[in-house]
DNA sequence: CGACGTCGGAACGCAACCGTATCGTCGTCA
DNA sequence: TGACGACGATACGGTTGCGTTCCGACGTCG
């Protein structure tokens, strides 16, 4: 019988401070004080601050993203990262992203959580763009799909989260068609 | 007059320090206890947790790589990316890097500390490949730059430091060559 | 030899959280 | 209407780290 808007407020208060102070400075105490409500509620629903955020990451990692499919890999390619840029550009995204991957290096269970999510998110989206450019012959059979999967996308996460620049008009476009050729070289 | 044996105690134990619990979590006290050290030691030198990360970090930036020069393309790549691989192999660099970087997004003195190290590390070693590149005529003239290094750094990044999963034999070849025909076709 | 400054160690009061327990209140069902 | 259970609030003792202060020991200069 527990309130679910009390459940979803916390959920919520979740986010913002994972994104405002990190996994690491991250308290109970904060959490409720931030979504208003009592520690109780947040213990009588989840035994720790790791329960908590493997829950969460669980959670995101159950919504399925829709694979692209324009016809050519370049189209493919450039939804994709369309799609990915403007994810990134969230502020909780581009806070909690690193945030938990850094906290992944400690922990196994982050770890895997994450991975899972990774594995249904963008790695299984540029999974099926790569199958489909080998369905298509726009791709040599037989390639090493995890090397395409790191081409796809690298540079995008490696742009956006480490170096943190701005993405110019046109620079999309450009990364698809060098990383269609990339993979068409492979 | 400060013992030197004592500062780099100190520094080799920040190090370890933040490889083992990360910036947010790690303390003074912490940092004293490793390096065998009374706190008053450490204060005397740094006002602050931020100081000294940002002095280690800084001090890590002044080492400037040599640019690979192997006369092709393809070859600068390679051994770029063998170096690469080699340092992000180090338990406390695939630790550390992660850790700072999260706490980039939430402190812009270490965000802009680290971009230093980033333009006077990879970033610049990159940067020398290409142009190399592009005076050789492999490479276009009047290429997007940073186009070219996220092209150049963000497949071993990503598959290094996000996925954390292993590099088969002949995966850095591979890399290489695919690197290099992205870069060709730009 | 004597003065000085760093050393490690210990203690200070203060603040934040931990996880638990105990309140009285309020909404919901039977 | 009465019983139940989740609610916010508050308090508990315990732990950890903060930044500072004082101590006696030691080494090194002048």
């Amino acid at each position: 019988m527990l309130r679910e808007d009390v459940t979803e407020a916390i959920r919520a208060a979740v986010f913002e401070e994972l994104a405002a102070v990190g996994y690491a400075r991250m308290s109970i105490e904060g959490i409720a004080r931030r979504a208003g409500v009592g520690k109780t509620a947040v213990y009588r629903r989840w035994r720790s601050k790791l329960h908590l955020v493997l829950d969460l990451v669980s959670a995101i990692a159950v919504q399925g993203l829709p694979t692209p499919d324009t016809g050519s890999l370049e189209g493919d390619l450039r939804l994709l990262y369309e799609v990915t840029s403007r994810a990134l550009r969230h502020p909780v995204a581009s806070q909690v992203i690193p945030d938990l991957q850094a906290e992944a290096a400690r922990n196994p269970e982050i770890a895997e959580a994450l991975q899972k999510a990774l594995r249904e998110g963008q790695h299984g989206v540029a999974n099926g763009i790569v199958r489909a450019a080998v369905a298509r012959g726009e791709v040599r059979d037989g390639v090493d799909e995890d090397l395409a999967l790191d081409l796809v996308s690298g540079p995008l996460y490696w742009r956006s989260v480490v170096v943190r620049a701005e993405l110019p008009k046109g620079y999309l476009g450009s990364l698809a068609a060098a990383t269609g050729a990339a993979l068409r070289a492979l």
